[in-house]
DNA sequence: GATGATGTTCGATGATTGACGAACATCGAA
DNA sequence: TTCGATGTTCGTCAATCATCGAACATCATC
């Protein structure tokens, strides 16, 4: 995490955050984030080995549909909902609408 | 063009219509596609191979962002617009909002 | 029928992707 | 200081994908 990159508003790009949601994983993760709360890597229960979890987790940060912070060793993450929706009007909520039935099992541990 | 799928309203997924958007080429096809107009695959000029368009055609008919119809050997391609907008509402008027910036450069020959 | 236009299909190839375990780094707690 | 928890990185592997040219099928036209 030491080299987490967030890009700025202007820098999201469609084709990114398109490709970085068509994983049903991915897309079960910013399901779960949808209702704005901050959670921890480890409150994440997926059906995937951690390294995996953890290439994911870069996915959706460098797509910038995701925000990290970092306290201790600890990892949280939040959708940038505000941020997707002045750059995308729209594009996020029509999505999450439809989400649930496609997104792998992703629940809270 | 035989074997043309055409998966009906409700057999459309949400990660396919993701994934196939979110190439720079098909993003383009979709875009020139969006005034509703039908096109015929030799009046798009796009940067690629033959075979290569038929496999982005095939992959844009197969996810149900597009509907294909033959005539005589020429083939003729347009968006369901309607269809989609029923299925993910929103969805693709949100991406065709942003689109253009990011998509290859389609023309018209 | 012969020819040309239009797409499809068939390998082949190189790039990208998702997945895993192992090794590592970092930090907090015992 | 040692140990465990938490993530990252690395190497590997199999699968998928974008691309091309060549060969093929189909149809319209000469």
């Amino acid at each position: 995490m030491r080299n987490a990159e967030h890009p700025d508003v202007s820098g999201i790009a469609l084709t990114k955050v398109l490709s970085a949601l068509a994983d049903p994983l991915r897309l079960g993760v910013v399901c779960l984030l949808a209702d704005g709360e901050e959670r921890q890597w480890g409150d994440l229960d997926v059906p995937v080995s951690k390294s995996t979890l953890s290439h994911h987790m870069k996915t959706l940060r460098n797509a910038g549909l995701t925000r990290t912070r970092e306290e201790g060793t600890r990892c949280y993450v939040r959708l940038r909902t505000g941020d997707l929706e002045s750059r995308f009007p729209g594009l996020l909520a029509s999505i999450m609408q439809a989400a649930p039935a496609e997104a792998a099992p992703v629940g809270l541990r």
